[in-house]
DNA sequence: GTCTATATAGAGATAGAC
DNA sequence: GTCTATCTCTATATAGAC
């Protein structure tokens, strides 16, 4: 019985990795892939056999990361709407915690969720189709469990909350904050008590008259 | 009597107005000064010339919006902390109106609201700098007025809202929205509702027990 | 203050050996 | 699947004529 390969990962996860933590730090444009390579320390040659373009990389690094986490979501949100009585705090956690668990993963995934931020500021025409192509109906899932919690609540109105709430989660869990706060809690403690009250705000916002 | 110059604006105004859309289109590192001169027709070397170098010339891109921005905040708290009960919608108003304004402009004013998304997606250490410099004395009166309004409010939780404000107005001004919308009214119309929907969404998230 | 021309460096992508 | 070497293009910045 011979012993496992040498214990790394192989060529193209470094690359995903690396890249994901690069583009999150540098945004696309401001990431070459001469940096990529030469931190994964693997030939430069290699983005392009593995993945045959730059902008296919983004794509890849994109994918690995909203496939777990769509997945969570609607997860999250089927158990939600098992009760009787869908209440809007559990949908809205359905769709924040899975978020959260990101930043907080042991590997980049507080990386991946920068990396999410500026893909919305990007406004990559390629980007944006991609990612309301294959991820499209998850928001769609949650603005119809919503409207169900909500039926008062006109559809745009509605749409525009989504967005709010969007948008909030975005800046919370990238952690663009201008204002400096007085406690740097532990990276747990911090995202734990965002979703809290990001929860408990959006709820309030839902229900407003 | 001799006739005024040609109409057109000056050199250096003309790079600025070209940077700012081209910023808020293809990012900071997305853009080369080659674009931006050939856009504004000018010569390559007159960006140098007037600015210095690219760095500097996205600062005055900022500073040119941010400082016309700030005072009309600052001016609009005032006048909403003359009565004798600050009323919280008013002090939201007076943060939310003055981006919703310059997203009105009949000039670049809008793309310069996606250029302030993209600073914050890009977590660039100079730019971050400059901005809370330059303008974190206005996120600090507004947080005053704001505890003052809700005065059972532990700080915390004040800042979290804030920043909460912040992402989505930042996210609903740049027009970040990944589901689509039925109708596609007139800018202004879309805008006013936007601003009105997120009064409402936000001071509902403040007043969250 | 504006131009041409260029220095210098870095980018993405690919051909072809191993 | 990985390497070296290189093609081609583009970038920022500047020197020096006008």
């Amino acid at each position: 019985m011979t012993r496992s390969p040498a214990p790394h990962f192989s060529t193209k996860q470094r690359i995903l990795d690396v890249a994901e933590a690069l583009f999150a730090e540098h945004g696309f444009a401001g990431t070459s892939l001469r940096l990529v390579t030469s931190q994964a320390e693997v030939n430069l040659a290699a983005v392009n056999y593995h993945f045959g373009s730059k902008d296919n990389l983004i794509t890849e690094v994109f994918r690995h990361r909203m496939d777990a986490m769509s997945q969570a979501r609607l997860e999250r949100l089927e158990h939600a709407r098992k009760v009787p009585n869908v209440v809007l705090e559990e949908v809205l956690r359905a769709f924040i915690e899975p978020a959260l668990a990101l930043s907080l993963d042991r590997d980049g995934g507080g990386a991946f969720v920068r990396v999410l931020a500026r893909a919305y500021a990007e406004r990559n025409e390629r980007l944006r189709t991609f990612l309301s192509d294959n991820y499209g109906h998850v928001l769609r899932e949650f603005s119809r469990t919503l409207a169900h919690c909500l039926p008062a609540l006109d559809k745009e109105a509605l749409y525009w909350r989504l967005d709010f709430l969007a948008g909030a989660l975005t800046y919370a869990m990238a952690d663009f904050g201008l204002l400096r706060r007085d406690t740097h809690a532990d990276e747990k403690a911090h995202c734990e008590r965002a979703a809290a009250e990001l929860v408990s705000f959006a709820a309030a916002g839902f229900r407003a008259g």
